[in-house]
DNA sequence: GTCAATATACTTGTATACAAGTATATTAGT
DNA sequence: ACTAATATACTTGTATACAAGTATATTGAC
């Protein structure tokens, strides 16, 4: 009831998105981030009553969030799933699948104007990280790979990428948001390691770029700890 | 106006889905088929009209059309996008992506339960092909690899296969329906791809289950041309 | 005839209403 | 005290209503 009016998600992200999506978007950072517990049903009329919309919107929201197995609907209510370590792992699996796909076309293709725009997206990360803003720093930094993605232009590993990036980007902006204070150091080593993606895609050398790939993953892996680190601050905050 | 009322996709597979789920089926048969044709604007409220329902289900099968990049929905209408065969070739790309990855957990695994369950689907589709029931056929078909996926028990392998699996059914159908009519012939040869697909995982030899990955995915290319056709038929028959 | 302003017929997104179904609480019977 | 039947308070899925926005047609001025 009357429950938290706080957005823990960006509202500037999803400024003029309908009201379904921006639901999705909160509710997902909230499960995410544990401050919705795995294992709650999710009413479709509390939820509307919590956020002050009408079922419309919030059934959009609960389909999206059902369609990345955050949450399950059921016959009666949605059943909060969350992310359990193993998901964390698959997700992982699925990226270093799809991204090693990539890299075998990237390396046949013409990578000029590819780089140019990741050059751009690192400027921002640097920028971004000298204001001590975590937020804009994960946008970019989702965007950087999102650029390297879309740059094959195949629309089914779009379609991939399209389903795992909400999680991904909650994942993410929760875990720079706490490094941001407690972990700050780590910031120079993601942009340097950034750095080497965009090398590796200039000189197209592939074992470079597996390399990369894998550091980013050791460093996600890491994000991915302090996550957990944050998840029981919320839990044992909210109690 | 009126519109066809006849249903190409098999009812009895969502009997008791909600209309939302149903109209999605149907329309995306539709449009992989070439039915309604690609560029044709789909409004909310012409298609309520067209199935006699409220616009309620239909923005929810739009909603998933447009998961599955098979429309597009912009500010006024959703455009159809259909299936390029440049989309067609990706599709198989990222089955074999994932099908790969499978075998390669599935080469650790214990796979005599496995075996068991795909032996049944086999035994299923001979029996659908001896009475010449086509869609039996791609029903058992598309389960058979959705058995071999869903047995490495990865949600997130799951959750890309989720969203490639109706347009695979939508595909595996209309090719079906086609060649038992028009090559009858190639069944038999069908099933006996699918026996070495068993007898892959039952041995674990990595080598030949690579090898009934690819002949079953030259097979599936004789299909997709096969589509090509119906897809000329159709519109040639509307016109 | 050409251009601008208005009118109109669309569109989507959200709110609300209602029917049908399901779990839980309550009551009745023994 | 325990089971069976009913009542209730939920749930979802669909229909309908309405507001706000956008393309197209129509009108009017020149």
């Amino acid at each position: 009831m009357g429950g938290k009016k706080e957005y823990i998600y960006p509202l500037k992200w999803i400024a003029n998105a309908s009201m379904g999506v921006r639901l999705a978007c909160e509710l997902r950072m909230r499960i995410i981030s544990g401050m919705i517990e795995k294992g709650t049903v999710l009413s479709e009329n509390k939820l509307a009553l919590e956020f002050e919309v009408s079922r419309s919107p919030i059934r959009e929201a609960l389909k999206v969030l059902a369609s990345e197995n955050i949450i399950r609907l059921e016959r009666m209510g949605a059943v909060v799933v969350g992310l359990s370590e193993k998901d964390i792992k698959e997700i992982y699996d699925v990226r270093l699948l799809i991204e090693t796909f990539v890299y075998e076309r990237i390396v046949k293709m013409d990578t000029s104007e590819l780089v140019k725009e990741l050059s751009k997206i690192h400027e921002m990360m640097e920028v971004a990280i000298k204001y001590r803003d975590a937020d804009e720093f994960s946008y970019q930094d989702v965007l950087f790979h999102e650029t390297i993605i879309r740059s094959i232009d195949h629309s089914y590993i779009m379609l991939i990428w399209n389903n795992t990036k909400p999680v991904m980007e909650s994942l993410i902006l929760l875990s720079m948001r706490m490094r941001l204070e407690e972990k700050y150091d780590d910031f120079p080593r993601i942009l340097k390691n950034h750095k080497v993606y965009i090398e590796a895609i200039k000189i197209k050398d592939r074992d470079i770029m597996i390399q990369a790939l894998h550091q980013n993953f050791d460093d996600v892996q890491g994000k991915v700890e302090d996550l957990w680190m944050s998840q029981q601050m919320l839990t044992k905050g909210s109690e």
